[in-house]
DNA sequence: GTTTAGCACTTAACCCTAAAGAGTGCTAAA
DNA sequence: TTTAGCACTCTTTAGGGTTAAGTGCTAAAC
């Protein structure tokens, strides 16, 4: 357990780093504090936050810096919760404020906002209803040999895709098929369409149609984009003012991360621990080395009946805590409230 | 007018630089002719081509460096057309030799083929047909306030978007208006739809609904995203490793650049002078300084009755032109091939 | 009249050293 | 327990010397 003193040294070892990015000396230091010690003192306490791990220098005469422990301790023990300015909560509210016609503009928009707001990259995923469920799947014909696939689920969400018929293919005979489809599948939840569709469900296609590949692909096309945890990122650009390296090869492991849908839909839902506001630290994120110098701060939203989703930021580990906690926090309640707003517009009556 | 001598030494400076990236000095170069001169030859040589801009030197006492100039005389004269490998010719083939349920399917995947090859940015546009026509427009009811708007213009292309009806919302007024919206636009190429959704149409349709923001906006949406020349970028981070630039913000332009789209695909669009392929150098892309550091090959490849296309790439100044000409001949060609034989096997009959 | 050997000159790149600056740990006194 | 003082460590910067690669020019050779 540290002492008052010895947390409030951290704590201003982390606020000045963060700030400057320069390691801090104990000279400095002195000045800055609140209470009067020589730097000599400063010395003595730092050399115990350096025996617990909290700081760690660069080479055996240089200042401090935290080290991923001492920004873990910093974010659970002396961050001061700090409340976000009213000129950002401004920006924020006026930001949703204006009209949207669907709910991923407002989820795709809420990315770019918050990426503007940190200066950092953030992504957000749209609430989540578990075990979603095909609730249609039809086809309308536009001539020309062209057709228009349909897909509604119960969450009221709709995936649509245009195609071509090949010559050898039949409207018919695919009507027919979609018929089985909906007969077969309608009211099951998507995980189960998925799996139907390497299982039994060809088969059946069989019966109507020579080939069922074109129409599987399809079909399965559709599904998957249903299925799929979409999200949006905004900033990704800025990823290379604040990661800090000029490596191209690492900028780019970062970006095909950006890229992968899975692995990164996966770290995100990692955060989804507990209510509020999730901070993981550098390899706190995932055991890949390239996330070392990041942090993710992860939050969910609660749009009541209509489920959870996810907001996020991803920065430098060096980055002011306090105030990106802050904003993410803040940005996770106007979000549901517009949400909540959005839907009692549309939906129910 | 240069002697044939100093052609040759002109084409040798550029290959070795292109391909080393050093600025290449007379003792080397002396060695590597294929005549045999001696150094001091080489040195009065140089200054002549230095004399008539053709190359530089970057401090003085340094090797010779293409200028923009002289890579222009070199593709321009010195290019010995170099047939693209076998090896290139079957990866081509094989890649475009897949199964494709879309032709926006092809498109892009061959930005991404192109990019592989060349290791540079390459950016596809499908065949454009000029004066493309709004064929039908509707809207398809899915049930519990949602539906979903389909347009299709004649060359085939189909737009579609979901939304929620606001509450206040009729569908039965709604139908009235794709009635109208048939009527009055159907047959007409999409500029002139843009230009009257500006115009009269508004008005018209008041007369169905309360306030006609909602559904214009859909509609407008659909439109232009039907109007819009839709073009597709393959390996966007290998400009991470050709671009020659540590900078974030230099790099950060460059990638707004490609995100622009009315610029990029302005740019590409002047390209199409002429059969074959088109190369630009530095300046002559555009007057953006940014741009001072590439090259743009374009090209444009001809699907008969059906269109034409264009292909690019994007590369450094410092590139290996008979190469990357090569193969994006090659390509515009088995390009042309495959689409050809695309629409043989879905359209007509 | 070209071509070439020879040479003086220029510049970047590298390595070394010295000095300055910032910071540390330790000791002994307050 | 705190602090002044000091020796020590390491990085950064500037300067100087050397080397390597290259140039332009001149005068002799072809």
């Amino acid at each position: 357990m540290l002492t008052q003193r010895q947390n409030k040294i951290l704590q201003a070892i982390v606020r000045q780093y963060t700030s400057t990015g320069q390691p801090v000396g104990s000279k400095h230091l002195a000045e800055e504090l609140p209470f009067k010690v020589s730097s000599a003192t400063v010395r003595n306490e730092m050399a115990v936050l350096e025996r617990a791990h909290l700081i760690a220098k660069e080479h055996s005469s240089s200042g401090r810096v935290p080290s991923k422990e001492g920004y873990r301790y910093y974010v659970d023990h002396l961050l001061d919760p700090q409340a976000v300015t009213d000129n950002d909560l401004v920006v924020i509210q006026n930001s949703l404020g204006t009209s949207f016609q669907k709910i991923d503009e407002i989820i795709s928009h809420s990315a770019d906002i918050l990426s503007n707001l940190t200066s950092y990259t953030a992504f957000t995923l749209k609430p989540e209803q578990a075990d979603v469920r095909l609730s249609g799947f039809r086809l309308v014909p536009l001539g020309n040999h062209k057709v228009i696939a349909i897909l509604v689920t119960d969450s009221g969400d709709v995936e649509s895709q245009a195609f071509t018929l090949p010559r050898n293919l039949d409207l018919d005979a695919l009507q027919a098929v979609i018929r089985m489809i909906n007969d077969q599948l309608v009211g099951l939840p998507l995980t189960s369409v998925m799996k139907r569709l390497n299982d039994d469900i060809p088969l059946r296609v069989m019966h109507y149609m020579h080939s069922a590949d074109g129409f599987l692909d399809l079909f399965d096309n559709v599904v998957s984009k249903a299925a799929r945890e979409q999200f949006f990122i905004g900033g990704r650009l800025n990823l290379l003012d604040f990661s800090n390296t000029r490596d191209p090869q690492a900028l780019q492991t970062m970006y095909r991360l950006l890229d992968h849908n899975d692995e990164l839909s996966h770290l995100l839902d990692a955060g989804k621990t507990g209510e509020g506001v999730n901070v993981r630290i550098g390899s706190e994120i995932s055991k890949d080395k390239v996330l070392d110098n990041y942090s993710l701060i992860t939050a969910t939203y609660d749009v009541d009946q209509y489920g959870k989703g996810i907001i996020a930021v991803l920065g430098p580990t060096r980055m002011p805590y306090s105030r990106t906690i802050g904003l993410v926090n803040a940005f996770r309640q106007e979000l549901a409230k517009r949400l909540l707003d959005f839907y009692w517009h549309y939906y129910d009556s």
